[in-house]
DNA sequence: TATAGTAGGTACCTAGAGGAAAGTGACTAT
DNA sequence: ATAGTCACTTTCCTCTAGGTACCTACTATA
């Protein structure tokens, strides 16, 4: 079904850019979204510190930066409490978690195909072509 | 069934990065490639020239350090012909044409849901938080 | 008194990605 | 003799994402 046939016809949508993918992929899968959105539907609703240290290396700044433009785009909605000390909560929207069978479609995806991607880079490395 | 029972699932394979589709994401989606792939299994083998025009906006530099990339990655072939002047043929691999169905679900969440984003963007622009 | 905790904001700086433009080599067509 | 083709390569330059470090207000706790 999801055959290449789907991928021409949904190519045709947008000749110009010779892919009609680049909007999706700015939005879903540019710096840090998908580690943020994977943790914010692992793990529920949490507050910024949580999401910090679940995902370990992001600094402050970016984080902030990140969840400003998924907030802005949709895909979470935050909560601000004013009290002292502050507490803000972050959970995933519908649109959000609609992404879910996407993410469990690309994490088959590379679950059956990561091993064959390691095994070009070696190959190329150890055979360098020319 | 890609519910969110998946989506755990994958995520314990793992834990220290808080997203196991990481990876991948930088193999697939990284700048470019995209574009590459889909021109790639849109139109067959084609040559680097073509490649060049059908895409539009990329710079020789680029596209062939995107190509190099991607042949590593065991996503794209490489065939060179040594004659005057040169041709070289590019076409998709199996492990490409595998993306296929990732691709046709990606297209198909952006036809369903893009004019969702576009409004939450609008929304948010229009009154903006706090 | 001073320190910690919270959710950031702000200023400064750097590395690296990517763009522009020109060059290359070997041959062909005019 | 000159120009054109192809598939790059090289050089130079810009831009920006992201990192470091410090700052905010307010309270509870030691």
């Amino acid at each position: 079904m999801a055959d290449n046939a789907d991928w021409v016809a949904a190519a045709e949508t947008d000749p110009e850019l010779a892919c009609p993918t680049s909007a999706v992929v700015e939005i879903v899968f540019s710096r840090w979204t998908t580690p943020i959105l994977w943790t914010l539907n692992r793990h529920g609703r949490q507050r910024f510190v949580e999401l910090e240290r679940r995902i370990g290396t992001i600094t402050p700044k970016v984080l902030t930066q990140r969840l400003r433009q998924l907030e802005r785009d949709g895909m979470v909605v935050r909560t601000y409490h004013p009290e002292v000390p502050p507490r803000v909560e972050y959970e995933i929207s519908e649109l959000g978690r609609s992404l879910a069978p996407l993410f469990a479609h690309l994490a088959e995806w590379a679950a059956d195909n990561l091993d064959k991607v390691e095994q070009a880079r070696h190959d190329y490395d150890t055979d360098p072509p020319k």
